[in-house]
DNA sequence: CCAACCATGTAAGCTGTTACATGATTGA
DNA sequence: TCAATCATGTAACAGCTTACATGGTTGG
């Protein structure tokens, strides 16, 4: 069975603690995060598939409608291998709110050398796609550019440039601990 | 009739020049800027659509397979309407490349006045956009982030942060050459 | 002549959203 | 008791992508 980014989103929250249709719901309402649309329509239909396919396990409450969901052995594994996953450029340039999506759940895992090969995985798709962008104003089309759609593509670039240095202070900040440690 | 991001993007560019099909998948392939697939399945229904609905017209190309799509008053007209809406907080949090997109368009329309209408409508949503962040921080749910969590979050606000400082340079690059016709 | 590119289109599917529908529980 | 919130679910569709299919044109 296929999971979709919403499906691991579900899966990784689930895994940090167990909870019912409707806590999910309120969990993508309460926070500002963009992300996904904290309608039953969204998240019910998911929840029965991953249930399904062993993801994660349903219990039911006794007396009552309710119930929570579990994380299973074999969810676990699938997110994990959904996180091992090197940041490609493609995602980078189309779905980087998925990227982060991606290292938040990353902490579950507790491996700082996996959060160390994420990072320098991420570091390494923005500065290529950086690159693409540069190369892409050396082209005709690039030079070609109006003014307008050369803000909007230097709008882009200070964006990228901005992912260099959190990813570098994300390194900073998360494998300090492990230099302490020596 | 219904027009979508991928519809509007399409009247632009023929607006911009009059291109065919395969013209206009090439400018989405050429360009890094993520955007669309080039793929003639996203395109060519779209095109047929718009032109059903009199936003461009289909120019057949005398002893040959190929013909050019120009634009019409009606996709003119519609295409302003779609660029002078404001700029909401859900567009910045969500699809802010379309936003970006609107923009680019704006250029089209040789309006400094609507422009500036639009930078000064981006601001204000991202402040707004940002201000909830930092509301939500101060929640019991934005205190209990984890520290991947927080970092992830860290980064959505140095991008916003980053769009505001990107609109204030665009409002200062195109907007200076008003003030020197005074 | 054959590879590469020009050129257009359809069918099926993926992912997610909106809108609809239903009923239980809780607190003022 | 009645509004608000808890709680779950389905149906329809929106918007785009991938894969498939087909044929013309050009240059080496």
């Amino acid at each position: 069975m296929k999971v979709t980014p919403l499906g691991y989103a579900l899966i990784g929250l689930i895994i940090a603690r167990p909870r019912s249709g409707y806590d999910l719901r309120k969990a993508f309402e309460d926070s500002p995060l963009g992300v996904y649309s904290s309608s039953p329509g969204s998240i019910y239909p998911v929840l029965a598939k991953l249930a399904d396919a062993g993801m994660i396990e349903k219990r039911a409450i006794t007396k009552s409608t309710k119930s929570v969901f579990h994380p299973t052995t074999k969810g676990r594994s699938e997110l994990k291998k959904w996180l091992s996953k090197p940041v490609t450029v493609n995602e980078i340039a189309k779905e980087i709110d998925i990227t982060l999506l991606r290292f938040a759940f990353l902490e579950s895992l507790n491996d700082l050398r996996l959060t160390q090969t994420f990072l320098e995985s991420f570091e390494d798709a923005v500065s290529t796609h950086l690159e693409n962008l540069n190369a892409f104003l050396e082209t005709t089309d690039g030079k070609a550019l109006s003014p307008y759609g050369r803000l909007a593509m230097e709008n882009g670039m200070s964006g990228f440039e901005g992912q260099l240095s959190w990813a570098a202070r994300a390194k900073a900040t998360l494998l300090i601990s492990a230099k302490k440690r020596r």
